[in-house]
DNA sequence: TACATACGTGCAATATAACGTCCAAACTCT
DNA sequence: AGAGTTTGGACGTTATATTGCACGTATGTA
């Protein structure tokens, strides 16, 4: 993600070398100088989305065929090395677990609300889309004035581009893991 | 295509306004400044892909949102107003009437072939599909050291990863188009 | 009117993308 | 082995992306 340029280059480079291209030849089909391309493969430079778009159309490949990421395939996030947003002093607090990226467009959070509290969240924009599920504790959900009560191992799933309240109306602590899918209009 | 940057910007500045975001906020949610923002916006500067990602990411979008090219509803490619690739001493002609584009991943020839011409082909790379839809004249095609026959008004279908030969053996001039798909692997 | 706030843009400084040229290593050919 | 070619990378220069600061305009408020 703060590496994010070194993905390109790494695309640019296998596809470059699958097709038995030369810096030079590469150069001479994108209208790209050489050296600029040598150093995107190498990661020393970030490019334009101008010098992106001709290489993409000098190999006739699709903005996805070079943006996509490489994926590790194994990956765990430790919550405790996660540092969360505070809200509510203190007693509704969000760990982002896997935080949103442009490819994946969905960010996962794990939600803790301590007894009594009762959190008033901004709608998100449209087309926004919340799924809840509740692992311990009971969680009360206002969606358009309506109380939804999800109880433990139950899931909510709402259309999130509205106001709509968290609330621990127990007395015992709520944990929860949140999905947000943001679909790209 | 040469103002490709333009269209980020106004997408950006649609969505933006869309949510009622000022370039501050705006600045403030992706961490990219105020004012390359609005450079970004009014087309005076073409951002990195790291900026680009940090916009996307601030924004919660995708890539393919933001650079989803405006398309005029109608545009009319005059065939006189397009200069041919000329090959085989002018008698193979090709006229580039609709160019790639990463985005809508093919593109579009008008192919002459005088009597008597034999182009020989290059491979394209894998995935790459060709259809041939002759308009005038006989077309022979060659592929894997088979012939084709292409008569007018049918369309010839392969795929294009391997050496192929366009012969005209007949006596009149040979018209067709050609639609070459590449699939991003 | 005067003041305050929010918003977008202009300007100067800096960081860095992009280019042309040159160079060293590796790979052909005799 | 030696000359020529191809390859990828280094260096210096230019173009431009990016930033912080400040200015002008609009809108609302007392």
């Amino acid at each position: 993600m703060e590496e994010f340029h070194t993905n390109i280059g790494e695309n640019i480079k296998r596809i470059r070398k699958e097709r038995n291209l030369s810096l030079d030849k590469t150069s001479e089909l994108t209208g790209v100088s050489k050296t600029m391309l040598g150093q995107i493969e190498r990661g020393k430079s970030a490019p334009t989305i101008t010098t992106l778009w001709k290489i993409a159309s000098g190999l006739r490949l699709s903005f996805s065929s070079l943006v996509s990421q490489y994926k590790p395939n194994v990956t765990i996030v430790k919550k405790k090395e996660v540092n969360p947003i505070i809200e509510n002093n203190g007693q509704y607090r969000v760990y982002p677990l896997v935080p949103y990226n442009p490819e994946q467009q969905f960010e996962i959070f794990s939600v803790t609300l301590e007894p009594g509290c009762e959190h008033i969240a901004e709608p998100h924009t449209t087309g926004v889309e919340e799924f809840i599920l509740v692992n311990e504790g009971t969680l009360e959900v206002v969606v358009n004035e309506q109380v939804y009560i999800v109880e433990p191992e139950d899931t909510l799933i709402f259309k999130a581009d509205r106001p709509h309240i968290y609330r621990n109306n127990g007395d015992h602590i709520v944990k929860c893991s949140v999905v947000i899918h943001y679909s790209s209009q």
